[in-house]
DNA sequence: CCTACCGATCGGTAGG
DNA sequence: CCTACCGATCGGTAGG
């Protein structure tokens, strides 16, 4: 019976998790309000603290979650086996996809973050730069196989993917002429490219 | 003695706009409050509306001088001289640059113009427009001369581009070990290699 | 999950 | 450019 209860409560937590990811990325965060989440979900206002602790509790929520499935399709493509293309490539069209299955929680994670306060900003902090960490880790390896061009620094290149994923969410509307994964491969075939040496392109 | 008055005003004016970038782009536009604004400028919260008409209009005029500032760049670029790709790395520093040497501004016209309503956000829609269509021309004659992939798909590589572009004002800190000068050619570097045919590789 | 309320703050205006 | 004010709304709580 508190099973039944507690099992209630976390389906209205996860629906108001679901409506504060497209509302957060609709509206911001700080353009959001306490009735509008209400008005999303047929309650009052009042009646979401039954649910959660504060609105910023909310916003970790959403930026957390976003965070979670881009380490978690990270760690894959990592894991991965094949050249450093190779995987950085999965790792990239995996990035993309992750961006635009999830479209809400990944712009919220990506736009919305920084209006965390100190402490739960740098738990997501951690997460990002483990997941940085994981592209530094393919590039190196490329550079240190030859595969990729000596003179790519790794750190940059890390950027460089980052920015080109990052950006997706920006144009990106489901039902356009490319999916995720044509859009991912794409982008790593260019980026990619970019990086390799002579020999390996003419190998190709 | 109406000039003085005149120019005192819009002295006044370029100051609030400045201040208003500034806060904006760190604590965005919903999270900033006219009384942020006031206390920035040593102003009560009243007194900002004798040089504006709504905290909107303020928007507007930072977002709108950040349009202008990538347009006037990427007209220069436009008009250079040079191959494609030549002159798709001009415009990809330049736009580095732009975003770098006003971070402010950019940032508040990549990140809150989605905030204005709809007349004033058509306003800037049709500048933003405009600027993919500079790269969209410089990459297209870039296909028809076989500089370019053919297969690189126009309005892929624009989209690559502006990604690429846009994210700088993320992670760019000045006082780093790379000066925007630097950064815009690295970017430029690898991704216009992405699109280079293997002729053109072979030759340059 | 609601009603009713808290103090604080919001953008903006009038009148000087 | 300030004082004083407008109605509306903010996030959040108490008590049921």
């Amino acid at each position: 019976m508190t099973q039944v209860a507690e099992g209630t409560r976390s389906a209205r937590r996860a629906e108001l998790i679901g409506a504060a990811a497209r509302l957060f990325s609709e509206r911001g965060y700080h353009g959001t309000s306490m009735q509008h989440l209400g008005d999303a979900l047929g309650l009052k206002r009042g009646s979401l603290y039954a649910h959660i602790g504060s609105k910023e509790e909310l916003l970790f929520d959403v930026v957390d979650d976003g965070a979670e499935r881009f380490l978690a399709r990270g760690a894959e493509a990592l894991a991965s086996t094949g050249t450093a293309a190779d995987r950085l490539s999965t790792f990239l069209i995996g990035h993309i996809e992750t961006a635009i299955e999830h479209l809400d929680a990944a712009t919220v994670f990506l736009n919305e973050w920084r209006y965390l306060s100190d402490h739960l900003r740098s738990v997501v902090q951690a997460k990002r730069d483990h997941y940085e960490g994981m592209i530094g880790t393919i590039v190196t390896e490329g550079v240190a196989s030859g595969e990729f061009r000596s003179d790519a620094d790794a750190r940059f290149a890390v950027l460089l993917v980052l920015s080109a994923g990052n950006w997706v969410y920006e144009w990106y509307r489901p039902g356009g002429r490319l999916g995720p994964q044509e859009i991912g491969e794409k982008f790593a075939d260019l980026i990619v490219s970019g990086l390799k040496t002579k020999r390996q392109k003419g190998s190709a």
